[in-house]
RNA sequence: GGCGACAUAGCCAAGUGGUAAGGCAGAGGUCUGCAAAACCUUUAUUCCCCAGUUCAAGUCUGGGUGUCGCCUCCA
């Protein structure tokens, strides 16, 4: 049974789909202006894992994730460099996929923009008008956040409490100060799409709740993003989406939020500018690290990211690593076992049903990583075994292991290279061979000058050489 | 000021009221020509503090302390 979080009743409920066999997800997406920092690159990577095991249970997967292509940022930082809008947004769209795509995450089925859905937007503002939950003010429209009799039920807050606390500038010709723009009026300059309310653009929140309902329909399952979003983007978002549906209970029925990642205790952000980018990470450790860093915490909790966390991220996957290549050898070289190979299929068997049962306790992703670290160790100690000459695989066996193994790791996303690389580089993979027979023989004749030069060096252009009693591995 | 979350070993981190997973780092050992990797042993009588409920509390309740987040653009 899957037992997700949900941010709005603020308990672990079970999960039950809107359409049996079919899940919605609607992500809050990024606003295009910079570089993704990796703050940005966790929601999406935890959706990742998250779609990729929905997939595993069985659920056909829905998922949108829209990019506010238009904003107040977008326009400042267009202004800053002499460019047009588009280009910004378009620019930094190109950067988020290109550093989505090297961390493994998947592509949604839909990516609507602002700027192509404003058609629909500007129906859903003029609804609410019509409705009675939305006025305009010069060539601005507001919503009425006295009027949705819910307001501030995601994020647990009272409007009395929170004019208490306000600490922005009000603008008095709102009939209450927390009252939001659907609708914002051009300034001289800016860009602008034509309204019944003159020139101007959408206001924040309006597009999810337009773009979203649009593409998954009135109810859907799940909406997901940062921890920073519940107030006050989703609390609007379901105010103006329940206003309009005329229905307390449409929109998101799950809401699952990650928490931050910070440093030094802090908040990354682009506002505190303490924060990497993705790109300048990856530019010091490969992307599967910077994913199992992310994926080896709990979503909801605090993430403090340094480069010491980092390096302990390395290791723990180069275990993992090396299990899998231990467990490749043992199925390249396995024949006919002697019946020794069951106890490590059973245990595989055991691994695999403690990782679905922490993922499906809302995608608890350090305890299911637990369990793969469990496997690994009896995978090693079984290779020593069968190294050793004390025992013999099974092929058919070892290949049940093997599956177990590769479910896990397409699950999480992790070690997915060794898939491509070994193809990628037969020229490479063909010298390392020619290398390592000539390394052999120099060993053969105990010439251990010759053969710890050869590791030495190639360890010094990052080629690691392992030697085992079925004989040398490399890797990088 | 209001609302919320969190506090577990040197570090990171799971934990459903039943006697503290897993990873990293450290120490000792096995294997090895030497390494590396791996394996074995070892590192929390105790889960921020104080009360309480219970046969039993890291887990539940109350109070306190500390940290962080949101209330303003933010993933």
């Amino acid at each position: 049974m899957l037992k997700v979080y949900n941010t709005l009743t603020r308990t672990k409920e079970e999960f039950k789909p809107v359409v049996p066999g079919h899940v919605s997800i609607y992500v809050c997406g990024v606003t295009p202006y910079n570089e993704p920092h990796i703050g940005n690159a966790r929601p999406f990577v935890t959706w990742d894992v998250i779609k990729r095991f929905l997939r595993k249970l069985g659920y056909k997967v829905k998922h949108v994730q829209n990019f506010t292509d238009i904003d107040d940022k977008i326009i400042r930082t267009a202004n800053e460099q002499r460019v047009g809008w588009k280009d910004i947004s378009d620019k930094y769209i190109a950067a988020y996929f290109a550093v989505m795509d090297k961390l493994g995450v998947g592509r949604a089925d839909i990516y609507p923009r602002v700027s192509e859905n404003m058609a629909d937007i500007i129906k859903m503002v003029s609804g609410l008008i019509k409705e009675g939950f939305a006025y305009e003010l010069d060539g601005d429209v507001y919503f009425s956040v006295e009027k949705f009799h819910g307001y501030g039920k995601l994020s647990g807050r009272k409007l009395d409490d929170m004019q208490a606390g306000a600490r922005i500038e009000v603008d008095d010709r709102k009939h209450h100060p927390m009252d939001f723009a659907l609708w914002k009026s051009a300034k001289a300059g800016e860009p602008y799409w034509e309204s019944p309310w003159g020139k101007g653009r959408p206001g924040w929140h309006i597009e999810c709740s337009t773009m979203s309902l649009k593409y998954l329909g009135k109810t859907f399952d799940f909406h997901g993003g940062g921890s920073d979003l519940i107030f006050p983007h989703h609390e609007n978002e379901i105010a103006q989406s329940q206003a309009y549906c005329c229905d307390d209970h449409s929109f998101a029925r799950y809401w699952l939020h990650n928490g931050f990642i910070t440093i030094n205790q802090e908040k990354m952000s682009k506002s505190l500018n303490n924060f990497f980018t993705v790109k300048d990470i990856l530019a010091k450790y490969p992307a599967e690290v910077l994913r199992y860093f992310l994926v080896a915490t709990h979503y909801r909790s605090p993430l403090d990211f340094s480069d010491e966390r980092l390096k302990e991220a390395e290791a723990g996957l180069a275990r993992l690593k090396n299990a899998q290549d231990n467990l490749n050898d043992l199925c390249n070289t396995a024949k006919d076992g002697d019946g020794s190979t069951v106890q490590l299929v059973q245990f595989a068997q055991d691994a695999k049903k403690g990782f679905y049962d922490a993922m499906e306790d809302d995608f608890n992703t350090a305890l299911a990583l637990a369990n793969m670290f469990d496997l690994a160790k009896k995978i090693n100690i079984y290779y020593q075994t069968v190294t050793a000459g004390d025992t013999a695989a099974d092929k058919d066996d070892i290949e049940k292991v093997v599956a177990v193994y590769r479910e896990m790791t397409d699950i999480l996303g992790i070690l997915q290279s060794d898939k491509q690389e070994k193809n990628d580089d037969k020229i490479v993979n063909a010298l390392m061979d020619l290398i390592i027979a000539v390394r052999e023989d120099a060993r053969h004749n105990k010439d251990w000058a010759t053969s710890d030069k050869i590791r030495d060096d190639l360890k010094t252009i990052g080629i690691i050489i392992e030697d085992s009693p079925t004989g040398a591995r490399w890797k990088r």
